[in-house]
DNA sequence: TGTACATCAGTGAACGCGCGTTCACTGATGTAC
DNA sequence: TGTACATCAGTGAACGCGCGTTCACTGATGTAC
């Protein structure tokens, strides 16, 4: 199919990259409607018009660091849920997942935080999507566990969005955050989830 | 105190209210740190040196927005609580109010949601604080409640955020929504208040 | 292997434009007497 | 009440600047034979 990658292929793919990188390094500090082609190109080291090879408009990078972002979403559910089955074990593991994960890529949990509520629209749209994509995969690995055994796919659904709704806000937090301050939000989320948990078991009367 | 208001005071107010509405109008398609001061005067009618007799620069306008925004936050609360004590009704009643409030506030919601985690410190800032002062407040009341006798404070602080964390995301799920979502989105919220609330009416233990 | 031509990622100059901020101003409002 | 002076919100022109986008280009890489 792609029957020669070839030296030019291979140097188009890193000046992208490059213009990914600085883009995703120029938003740390603010928000994509107020980024600039010449602010990224210089940041990567590259001709104003050079952009232009590679993304039509800022929005398509945009784009494309969303898709970036979540691309180990996936995996992440999947680390989680192979835990023991027990609760307890279920919710320590999602939060030093997230922690983890939050540690080692700031930049892009702080572009979707930073974004997913942002004044592009195209990029709003991309967030929320794969959000969404999220919740179902989440919802779909919930249905697997004893306690929720024959719960209407609604109720499912909600209670998949409580957590998932809690654990990106945790990510956002921590992003932010005061590496001192770091262990109490830790610490508040597991309680947090482990509330959701104890009601789960007791739904949906009292 | 105030020896004269005055028609001078009293125009100059306006011009002042005619920037902060203007501001706020354009924030509905755009971040903060994209906005233009020639692009607020422009829009509040005003030459752009104007500008400068009323703020000395948009971050500040941006956090005099954040504080009207949240305005009527104690307002809320106590009709929240106001409302007859059992946890059903309470919940009713607040999905009601943000419900209502997003409604009639569709612009300060919006900026607030997209600002909350935006690029402007300052303003960032502003945010966080007033949303902390909403925790404490809701933890306060939360206290009075017989469900929750006894609890330590630390435990109060996580339910009352948990709560809190859930009304601010649904106010920014709704100002975004679709109108024949609305309904849907907040049955949703108010299975979930219900599930937490059932998680705390067993809390610590199961 | 060598040669002649095609491709196309990246360049550098150019364009017209709107930006933020300053400045001296003006004229309505306020104040003192 | 009337007059003479002070205040100051808003103006309009001016500044230098960086912006997004286009264009013809160049030179390394790829391809055909």
């Amino acid at each position: 199919m792609n029957h020669t990658p070839g030296v030019r292929q291979a140097q188009k793919q890193q000046s992208r990259r490059a213009l990914l990188d600085a883009g995703l390094g120029l938003l740390e500090r603010q928000n994509l409607s107020g980024l600039g082609v010449r602010e990224v190109t210089r940041a990567a080291g590259m001709s104003p018009a050079g952009f232009y090879r590679h993304f039509p408009d800022l929005s398509e990078l945009g784009v494309v660091l969303v898709r970036e972002s979540l691309a180990n979403l996936h995996e992440m559910i999947k680390a989680v849920f192979a835990a023991y089955g027990e609760p307890e074990r279920l919710i320590d593991r999602a939060v030093e997942v997230i922690a983890a994960h939050v540690a080692e890529h700031r930049a892009y949990i702080r572009f979707l935080a930073r974004e997913r509520h942002g004044g592009v629209r195209e990029v709003r749209e991309a967030i929320a999507t794969e959000f969404r994509r999220f919740a179902e995969e989440v919802a779909e690995a919930l249905a697997l566990q004893p306690a929720v055994k024959g719960w209407p796919a609604e109720d499912l659904r909600m209670l998949a969005e409580l957590y998932v709704d809690r654990m990106v806000s945790t990510a956002a937090e921590l992003v932010e955050a005061d590496p001192a301050d770091q262990e109490r939000i830790e610490r508040t989320v597991r309680m947090q989830l482990r509330l959701i948990s104890l009601g789960s078991r007791h739904w949906p009367d009292s």
